[in-house]
RNA sequence: UGGGUUAUGGUGUAAUGGUAACACAACAGAUUUUGAUUCUGUCUUUCUAGGUUCGAAUCCUAGUAACCCAACCA
């Protein structure tokens, strides 16, 4: 667009296609099996996708891979179309390859008349000997001759449902001795008397996702059919399918699947952590899904931007959490609104100011004055987060201890006198006095502090459950540690605070909305939340330079 | 030990025979009524060995390493 920023070499392939005039317009397609919920890395391949569309002036599909009946749910196909959506795209038509299976009957019988493909009766356990190994040559399946006539007939009593699942196969007939293990006699067809969630009972034969993908593709005149790279062997196949039925030739090309440190992305092992109780569901905010994302309070810009951010390469790759973090806040920082909660409270009474009293004082609402202002009510007995005071104060502490003063964001600036304890030694109560001349906006005492804490009143604070989350893993891998990746799972990932209190505006807060709780990072309305009992997810925490100067003394 | 793919700072990604750059991370400092933001600066890089060339991350040769492929999954 506007600065020359450099391509990717599937931008690159794209741009040659169309200077050369191969295409006038290209056409992508994001295609998902819908036996999950889409993820982080799929966002990848949904923006490569789509992004390419809307660059190059072209369309996307979105196009589900539904061959595999017993493994597909409705449930599914609905979450992706709204995560698509959600993650901010439109796709020009909504397809399923089980609309084509009609079609791709007859491209099937069409290699059978070409004497490319025969009906095997082998067993699963049989054809894998007769397959041998990447360093023996395959042998042939004693089917293999058989004559265009026989497996017509065969394929058609297949079809009718003549046999019982596993019973027979349609293979294609390539060479057995290929090196390319994929070019070994692959099956094309298989026998499965299952319910299909469109299909529904109309057919008990499938296609295998190498004979439905690349049809599809040439079906719809895909051009440039993008996927990762462990596709790469079945490219081969992909294109001699495609030139022996003679179809439209759709092109694959393939980019290396985002890793990311800390979490798995895997959708096997997503419904793992599901089905086992590992995480609450698909949209844990703790999971690397998009649903889980979006419960969490990501926004889709920040993950589109993720996605820009991470380039698109051959290369295997191991992104770090803190970009994706770091995008997050870049976008959370422009648009949240900022209040004040406080997550731990403990006491704080002002007693040199009038009990009863209350005064309504002004509070920004975000980093600059477009975005207004709202009220605060201030008393003299306030919730101070119990992490801003300290009995002694360390080296460099900038917030309450007796003897120092803080000042009160956006009210005044307190001294700190004094301190009492419970019964069990618990800090319960801080003393402070106020400076009346520090008023926020009116002050002029010319006295400047170090430290800035929020608080909230205790006679007007709204209690709030408050739910923190750490990442779902301990190992920055846990798919290459040695045992269960599950092994690695991080039990303390959530937190769950029952009784944080939040400022009195935060009663209109709702689901889109995202807040920063000043100095203790965003914050998003949970589903769960109700007008009776407010819960509110971190999103992520700000970056807290403190921890690190603690962590060194 | 068959075939395929990939090697650039801690992590990603550029540089398409002509000064190895950008972002994240890390570190240091300035500003700050959020120890946030913002701003400034520092840090570290071409898998190895040969070769071609005035000049190589890029081309050639030989190695090395990592990943993928032997599901009636996609």
């Amino acid at each position: 667009m506007s600065e020359e920023k450099s391509l990717n070499f599937i931008e690159e392939i794209v741009e040659a296609d169309l200077a050369s005039g191969k295409y006038q317009t290209i056409l992508t397609r994001f295609p998902p099996e819908p036996n999950g919920y889409l993820h982080i890395g799929h966002a990848k391949s949904i923006c490569l996708n789509f992004g390419l569309g809307l660059k190059y002036g072209g369309k996307t599909n979105l196009r589900f891979d539904d061959t595999n009946p017993t493994k597909e749910e409705v449930e599914y196909v609905d979450s992706i179309k709204e995560d698509v959506q959600w993650l901010g795209f439109s796709w020009a038509n909504e397809l399923y390859a089980s609309d084509y299976f009609e079609q791709l009957y007859l491209f099937a019988v069409d290699l059978i008349k070409k004497e490319l493909a025969y009906v095997d009766d082998l067993s699963a356990e049989e054809i894998a000997t007769l397959k041998g190994t990447p360093t023996v040559p395959g042998m042939d399946s004693p089917h293999r001759t058989r004559t265009v006539e026989e497996n017509l007939q065969l394929f058609a009593d297949m079809r009718a449902g003549k046999y019982t699942d596993g019973e027979k196969v349609l293979r294609a007939k390539i060479d057995m001795s290929a090196p390319n293990m994929h070019m070994r006699d692959p099956l094309l067809y298989r026998i499965k008397h299952a319910h299909h969630h469109r299909t529904g009972d109309a057919w008990c034969i499938y296609p295998m996702y190498d004979f439905a993908h690349g049809q599809s593709d040439s079906i719809e005149n895909i051009t440039h059919s993008i996927c990762t790279l462990e596709f790469i062997p079945h490219r081969e196949l992909y294109d001699w399918l495609i030139e022996k039925l003679d179809i439209f030739p759709s092109k694959q090309y393939e980019f290396a699947r985002l890793n990311m440190t800390y979490t798995v992305m895997s959708k096997r092992k997503l419904l793992q952590l599901v089905t086992e109780g590992h995480v609450q569901g698909w949209d844990d905010p703790r999971m690397p899904t998009i649903s889980g994302m979006r419960r969490r309070g990501f926004t889709a810009e920040s993950i589109r931007n993720f996605c820009d951010k991470i380039g698109v390469a051959k290369r295997e790759n191991m992104i770090d959490f803190s970009l994706l973090e770091f995008c997050l806040r870049e976008d959370l920082n422009k648009s949240a609104l900022r209040v004040m909660g406080v997550l731990d409270p403990v006491k704080l009474v002002i007693t040199n100011y009038p009990e009863g009293q209350t005064e309504e004082l002004v509070s920004e609402n975000g980093p600059d004055e477009a975005y207004g202002t709202r009220i605060v009510p201030f008393s003299n007995t306030l919730w101070v987060e119990r992490e801003d005071f300290m009995e002694v104060a360390a080296k460099k502490w900038f917030r309450l201890a007796p003897g120092a003063a803080v000042r009160l964001k956006s009210a005044y600036i307190v001294r700190c006198d004094g301190f009492t304890k419970d019964a069990e030694g618990i800090v319960n109560e801080i003393h402070c006095s106020y400076l009346p001349e520090t008023k926020s906006g009116h002050d002029t005492s010319g006295i400047s502090v170090k430290g800035t804490i929020h608080w909230v009143s205790v006679e007007h604070a709204l209690p709030a459950e408050v739910r923190l989350y750490e990442r779902l893993f301990k190992a920055e891998n846990p798919s290459t540690e040695e045992g269960d990746f599950k092994e690695y799972i991080n039990e303390d990932s959530l937190t769950i605070i029952p009784d944080a209190r939040v400022e009195r505006s935060l009663a209109n807060a709702t689901i889109e909305s995202r807040y920063q709780f000043l100095r203790k990072g965003y914050f998003c309305l949970d589903k769960e939340s109700t007008p009776e009992k407010m819960v509110f997810n971190r999103t992520v925490t700000l970056k807290d330079a403190w921890s690190k100067t603690a962590n060194k003394a």
